[in-house]
RNA sequence: GCGGAGUUAGUCCAGCCCGGCACGACGUCAGCUUCCCAAGCUGAAGGUCGCGGGUUCAAAUCCCGCACUCCGCACCA
């Protein structure tokens, strides 16, 4: 269960591959979903939904993936989602110019630094190019932003590099018209798009990817004042405590002062819920808070969710308390209101925000849930039922004798109702074993028996197991076999 | 973007030094056989050898450029 089998299974049995793959000018970081791959997407999906924006009477909304440039000069992008570099003349190396300075002069300055003050630090310091001593061009930003041209006269736009921008910008209408009251969580799911340097390992790091993101809209002063934190307290998770990771229930994480407030602790503790009942393994997983250098500009306190896999902890969600960062800088920028009214309060919220990154998920649920069954010989997707691509197989012992199809029949029964997949060629254990890799729970095999006394046989994929079961009590078995939890 | 290693069928790969019809396995499809767990037999399909250029009578093979993948650096959900 490493990464290259993971990546094996992924190109053979369609959930993900390269885009544009049969062009040579086909750019890193850009993948596609197979049907298998969309299947499971779209069940993780649905119990994000469930988990989230249902049991917690969120707003959901789907917003435009290109966005105006005042969105991004209001909230930070445009100048500081951007890294600052400068070139080599001689060889073109290229280096970050705050990295660089900072290596060879111990001098920090900082990465938000005006670019004249980088040009004035390696001019005085007589700073050259580490691999050939050639001189610097002047320092530019790099922006991980994708800028399109928008209309005839290329009005300049951007592709969004989060999904919450449009959250924000929303706000005050979906307030208003929604009947919002405090605390108030407003979701999305939707793509971003991050011009990244070097994108790498598939899913891992891609420049256009999914995210599901939730910003929690609070008053500030009622962090602590939250009855529903009680469906949480005994809920454990996993947090970094001075380099350990310490296993404690949201409870005794607020009261240990490790969590700063009851809101951040409830929506940890759904975060964890949520991700049990994908099926990672979360006793693989920590909480980690960020020390400033690590943060976001906007965020002041922040946490990640990190999952250990073959390839080292990885990055699942970003929880960033943006405290009022964001609707400030839309208000100010755009003469909007954003405050209010909580209590007869005048209030501008603070936002508190789950960043999932849904493509890593869906990796991870992949590593977690693979199985290499020497035993049997063969390949399990242990997939929860209810994320399974298929749910179910419909297969014919043998192809003669009419089987192939009365198994057609029970095949159309059941087929729009549920992801099931007809198959009457070759060997039965062959056909087992590829429902087995794409993580198919049941397998129902029609044999002579079920000609005599329409019974049929159902396969449990984690077991092998079989029982045998009336055609006509095929669609509750199902039913109860793949419901959501 | 840098350093290193790579790229040949759906997948894994041989061939490359030393230029001459692109090898094998797995998988897929069809038929036979078996009739509940990747068996066997017969047959078939599947290739811009990463892309572009050059050298040559002839390039997967030699030369140049580029792209992509993987590992490290840096960046990040």
């Amino acid at each position: 269960m490493n990464y290259d089998q993971i990546m094996q299974l992924a190109l053979e049995r369609g959930f993900y591959f390269p885009s544009c793959e049969i062009y040579a000018d086909a750019q890193a970081g850009f993948w596609e979903y197979g049907p298998s791959g969309v299947s499971l997407k779209n069940k993780f999906v649905e119990l994000w939904r469930r988990e989230f924006v249902r049991r917690d009477r969120m707003m959901e909304i789907d917003g435009s993936q290109i966005m105006s440039e005042a969105v991004f000069v209001a909230s930070g992008h445009l100048s500081s989602f951007a890294d600052p570099i400068i070139g080599c003349q001689k060889c073109k190396s290229i280096f970050r110019a705050d990295k660089l300075i900072t290596e060879i002069t111990s001098i920090v300055v900082p990465e938000s630094a005006d670019l004249t003050e980088f040009d004035k630090v390696i001019l005085e310091k007589n700073i050259v190019c580490p691999k050939c001593k050639g001189t610097f061009e002047k320092a530019h930003k790099f922006n991980m932003m994708f800028k399109v041209g928008i209309g005839p006269e290329s009005e300049p736009a951007y592709l969004r590099p989060e999904t919450c921008q449009s959250i924000f910008v929303d706000f005050p209408r979906l307030f208003k018209t929604m009947r919002g009251k405090l605390p108030i969580g407003i979701a999305q799911i939707g793509k971003s798009f991050r011009n990244e340097i070097s994108p790498r390992q598939s899913l891992l790091r891609l420049r256009e990817f999914y995210q599901a993101e939730i910003e929690v809209f609070c008053n500030p002063n009622k962090l602590d004042n939250l009855e529903k934190f009680s469906e949480v307290e005994n809920t454990e998770i996993r947090i970094m405590v001075e380099d350990d990771i310490k296993t404690m229930t949201c409870k005794q994480a607020l009261d240990a002062g490790i969590l700063p407030n009851k809101l951040v602790a409830y929506y940890l503790g759904l975060l964890i819920e949520f991700y049990q009942k994908t099926g990672i393994d979360v006793t693989k997983s920590r909480f980690r808070k960020l020390g400033d250098k690590e943060k976001a500009f906007y965020a002041s306190v922040a946490f990640d969710f990190e999952v250990e896999t073959t390839t080292g902890w990885l990055e699942l969600v970003a929880c960033n308390y943006r405290s009022d960062y964001d609707l400030t800088s839309h208000a100010n920028k755009s003469k909007e209101k954003f405050e209010v009214l909580d209590d007869e309060i005048k209030v501008l919220p603070h936002v508190f925000e789950l960043s999932m990154g849904i493509d890593r998920s869906l990796y991870t649920i992949l590593e977690h849930s693979f199985r290499d069954d020497k035993e049997n010989d063969r390949v399990v997707l242990s997939l929860k039922p209810y994320l399974a691509p298929i749910h179910v197989g419909i297969l014919s012992l043998v192809k003669k004798d009419g089987l192939a199809e009365k198994a057609e029949e029970v095949f159309f029964k059941i087929r729009t109702k549920y992801d099931a997949f007809l198959d009457h060629s070759g060997a039965i254990g062959r056909r087992y074993r590829r429902l087995d890799e794409v993580g198919a729970p049941l397998a129902v095999t029609v044999d002579h028996q079920t000609l005599q006394d329409d019974t049929i046989t159902v396969r449990i994929r984690d077991s092998m197991s079989q029982e045998r079961i009336k055609i006509s009590d095929l669609d509750a078995y199902i039913v109860k076999a793949i419901t959501y939890p």
